[in-house]
Order: C-alpha cells, then structure tokens, then sequence
DNA sequence: TAAATATAGTTGGCATACAAATTATAAAAA
DNA sequence: TTTTTATAATTTGTATGCCAACTATATTTA
C-alpha cells in the first residue's frame, strides 16, 4: 500500500493530468479552466450572485471574488448591482463573450467528449456512481 | 449536459472535497496534504531527488522545490548533496520525522480506508480501472 | 426602535500549481 | 579540448485555493 493507491492522491493527480489538456485548449481564449467554469455557469444562470457562482463550481466565496475580478478585468463579464439588496451583486456576460458563446460551448462538448469517448455509456454511468459514493 | 457533468470539473471539486477530509485530519501534524505525500514519497524512498520526488507526486519540480522548501523549514527532511553529481540533491527524512513514520502510515490507512469501505473490493478495482481510462 | 445576529462580498496571508527564465553542472559532439 | 547540448534545481511571476478577519447591509430579536 504506497500514497499512489491514495484515492486523495489519484484525484488529486489525475485532476491536474486533465486540468493540463483542457488548459491547452482554452488557452486560444486565454483563460484558466477556472475562469472557464465561472463562465459557464454564468452562461448557464445569467445574473448569478457570486455567491451562487461560489456554490455552482464548489469553490471558495474569496477564490470565485478573484476569478470574478480577472474575468472583469479581461472584459468577460460586468458586475451589476442588485436593486434589492446593496449587499450583493449580479454577474452578466459581457457583450464579448455572447459572442463566444456558442464556441464556448462547442469547445466544452469537444474537450468533455474526448473523455467520455473512452468509455462505453454503462461504464460512464457506473464512473459517475462511484465517484458519487466519494462526495 | 451542464458544465457540472464535465469530468474535468468533477474531478477538481471532487479533489478539493476529499483533500479537506484529509487537511483536517493531517492538521495535527501541521502539514498540508501536498507536503504529506512528499513526505510519504521520501519513507518509500529515502535519499531520493526532488527531481523523482515531483514524478512520483505527479508535481512540476518548481511546486516540489517550494514543499521541499517549507517541510525543511518545519524540520521534516533535509536536502543533502550527491556525491557524484553536484547538481542533484538527496532528501532525507529528519529524526523528528523518523519518529513519526509509524503514525503517519497508520493515519494514511486510516483516512484512505475511510474512503475505501465505502466501496465493495470489486466496486474499488472497477473504479481504479475506470480512472485508469482518465490517464 | 435599538441591539444583536446573520449574510454578501472583499481583503490579507499563506500554500499550491505551473510556465518561463536562470544558474550550475554534466555529458556529448565538434 | 573546446563547444554545444542536456540535465537538476531554483527563481520569478501569475493564478488558484482556502482560512480568518473585515465592511456594509439586511434581518431578527429584545
């Protein structure tokens, strides 16, 4: 029994090993995978509050207020104010990024795609069960 | 297909979930996961280069170089020079990490088992087959 | 209503993580 | 042997990731 049968160990690796081939490919956007995520989840719920962003990608309320900022800072998104409560705020797609929407997606579908490939559809839903048993 | 289907995804907040599992746990010794598994590497391999320390973690040598740099700060390893080739290093683990070697290995077991009888041992072969698709 | 509590976002500090450049040394090629 | 190339570790710069503390605002409670 080494670390390397670790299952902390394996996630951990493994995610960077793919956290590495995404990257290579988002890079023609020039973000992060990180950012990439926020995006799409702001794609997916227009005017999210951060922390909602937060929950959605399962990361830390003051990490997602950096990724915010460098996606802000790079034109992807705009922070609004919410009109209901001057405690939070809403995220919005910045009229650049509407535009990449659809490639965004695309590139999503072709990445994710070339994971799910290597496995037959029984064998992804059993992947899913048993990582769903790690949770 | 949402972007929390992505296995990329999956994989890194999945990761962080169980390294906080195993943050809270290693804290008693005040070491971080990542030093943990550097620590570990070096009991499977004393007097091994950082150079072989960053393949057997799956680590950049640059982020190994750093977890050298804080565990012997902390007083867990020591770099020596080689003898034949000044150019390398030897990591070696420091007497007050000798005597923690058993407790280290029984608190790895430990949390790694926790995970692991979650799982039947054909469910856990399947799974490590299936994240070996992933590599 | 006034005080206590909760919530949303941010900030500061420290530790990964990684790419690119740098330094020192060794090995190979001319 | 000198030059070139390769290797090992480090340094630098930037981006996560996370905890604890902080500010502003909203909600609850006394």
């Amino acid at each position: 029994m080494t670390f390397q049968d670790c299952i902390c160990f394996q996630l951990g690796s493994l995610s960077r090993k793919i956290s590495r081939h995404y990257r290579e490919r988002i890079a023609e956007f020039n973000l992060t995978h990180s950012q990439f995520f926020i995006l799409m989840a702001v794609i997916e719920l227009e005017g999210a509050q951060p922390s909602q962003l937060a929950e959605k990608t399962v990361t830390d309320r003051a990490t997602t207020t950096g990724l915010i900022d460098r996606l802000e800072r790079d034109g992807w998104v705009e922070r609004r104010p919410d009109s209901n409560d001057r405690r939070t705020l809403r995220i919005y797609l910045s009229a650049k990024a509407k535009e990449h929407k659809a490639a965004f997606l695309a590139l999503f579908d072709e990445i994710n795609g070339s994971f799910i490939r290597r496995f037959t559809p029984k064998e992804w839903r059993h992947l899913q069960i048993l990582l769903g048993k790690l949770e």
